[in-house]
RNA sequence: GUGGUUGUAGCUCAGUUGGUUAGAGCGCUUGAUUGUGGUUCAAGAGGUCGCCGGUUCGAACCCGGUCUUCCACCCCA
């Protein structure tokens, strides 16, 4: 019996307009970052379990996808683990594998593993998907792709300026202008933490400050109590909550508040000189912006924090990030390596510019010329002029069969392809061909032997 | 993982307190048009009403479960 096929939750086939869609977004990404100086890296699609597991916290772990044991697996469990019911004990026993979760904590494996190959620094882009066992929304699938670019072995602080400088540039060559790339460090977080004396809490208070623009002064505040800290602490953070103003006058404001903390500073000192530093060199689209609220989950980073937001008015969450982890590679046993990185969303890259209508026009332009097919001896003689236009590195192709002309041209109109030729038998006898333009109806009559190159015969 | 929401033709959606044969627009096929598409006209094809079970004389409609969609949390790109 025929069964209704179907495809996982969170996942998606792709047509060929979307490919050509996101293949653009791809190019885009790609291209800049060799422009860059990066160098592209795969990695496979899925890790020993213990590779991945502890590296995202324990939310994280939850949404690894983890990949069964081959053969007998269940007899291989003792008794006692098994009688026991608890996914979590039996679950390292039946798998040993899972499918990467992000392309960061891989690449950290990749370094470590090839340390005495690499030509330190070391900076590696790479463009895979990843896999999260999440409940899909909008703009959040259960497989997507992630374009990474980092640079491992690097401390100054040139980086971080070069890849603000990097999303600035791939979000103007994809024509998506208004991206604000908010900015902060780790420290900074740190150094408050320390200073309103919460420094075991940091997490729980970062998590909470991360929701500020979302929930509010109040909630924030009401889930930092109920975390465990104190009314005193959450007093002494208050500034943070109404920080407003320039990265001067914001920066200014920290240095008061975190004037006791030393991490603090430190964090302060790296910030001002890159925002200085960009500031110097400029953006194109993009506005960088200071955001003191800004967290991210993942707590291997350090040093600076990014994110970057779709213009005003496109409800969409991050369409990147990324930041400086100075032990990432410590956990598989290279210490002192620092790293710094950033990523982007193809996939939410792809709905805010469909939003937007910022994809090229031509980009569904999948052929650009189709010969119509009168027969066999019509046929051959056309797909000469075919393989003609293709050695030119013209998109060409011949009707596979002489079926009825309507059909041939509906099936041209329906493909988009602007321009038609027609070699029929009057056309052969004289040694001729006919040209029609899709768009404008106009057609023409030229020569056989014409230089199909002289791009004045395609005007008309 | 928690709470909600959605599913009817290829697509977008109607469908009366549960009652004969489930509709529309677009798309598709064919013809008007044996060498001219995108316009027009005519005809036609296409649906186990997501799936499983229950209530009922009778279910697209009510109930339960399940899968899927989207949304809010959690978390995140």
């Amino acid at each position: 019996m025929a069964q209704k096929p179907s495809i996982p939750k969170g996942t998606r086939d792709f047509s060929p307009s979307e490919l050509a869609k996101r293949n653009y977004i791809f190019d885009t990404i790609k291209k800049q970052f060799e422009l860059f100086g990066f160098q592209p890296i795969e990695t496979p699609s899925f890790e020993n379990s213990e590779t991945l597991l502890g590296k995202y916290g324990d939310e994280g772990d939850r949404l690894i996808f983890k990949i069964l044991n081959s053969g007998d697996f269940i007899s291989k469990v003792d008794d006692v683990t098994y009688s026991s019911k608890k996914s979590s004990s039996i679950a390292p026993k039946i798998t040993e594998k899972a499918l990467r979760y992000d392309l960061t904590v891989p690449f950290a494996r990749y370094v470590v593993m090839h340390q005495n190959d690499l030509d330190f620094p070391f900076k590696r882009y790479q463009i895979q998907p990843v896999w999260r066992a999440d409940r899909p929304q909008k703009g959040r699938f259960r497989e997507f792709y992630q374009c990474d670019a980092d640079i491992v072995g690097a401390n100054s602080l040139l980086q971080e300026t070069e890849l603000v400088q990097l999303y600035d540039t791939v979000f103007s060559e994809l024509g998506l202008k208004g991206t604000t790339i908010k900015i902060n460090n780790r420290k900074i977080l740190s150094g408050i933490a320390e200073v309103i004396g919460a420094k075991n809490l940091l997490v729980e208070f970062t998590v909470a400050l991360d929701k500020l623009d979302k929930i509010g002064e109040e909630k924030v505040k009401e889930e930092m109590l109920s975390k465990g800290i104190s009314e005193q602490a959450i007093a002494k953070a208050s500034p943070l909550f109404s920080m407003k103003g320039s990265a001067q006058d914001q920066l200014g404001q920290l240095k008061t508040l975190l004037s006791n903390s030393e991490v603090g500073l430190e964090g302060l000192k790296e910030l001002n000189e890159i925002i200085t530093m960009v500031d110097e060199i400029g953006l194109k689209t993009a506005t960088l912006q200071l955001d003191v609220t800004l967290a991210r989950g993942l707590n291997y980073y350090t040093g600076a924090i990014f994110e970057v937001a779709a213009p005003e008015g496109v409800k969409m969450g991050s369409i990147g990030g990324g930041g400086r982890y100075d032990d990432l590679t410590g956990i598989f046993g290279l210490k002192d390596i620092s790293g710094v990185g950033i990523s982007f969303g193809l996939d939410r890259i792809y709905l805010v510019l469909e939003e937007l209508a910022l994809f090229p026009e031509s980009i569904d332009q999948s052929l650009q010329v189709l010969c119509l097919n009168f027969g066999e001896k019509e046929g051959l003689e056309a797909l000469k002029l075919v393989s003609n236009l293709r050695k030119h590195g013209v998109k060409a192709d011949l009707y596979p069969s002489a079926v009825k002309v309507q059909k041939q041209f509906k099936y041209a109109d329906k493909r988009q392809v602007p321009f038609v030729i027609l070699l029929g038998d009057k056309e052969m006898e004289n040694g001729q061909f006919v040209i029609k333009n899709m768009k404008t109806g106009g057609q023409t009559i030229l020569p056989l032997d014409v230089d199909l190159m002289d791009t004045s015969i395609w005007t008309f």
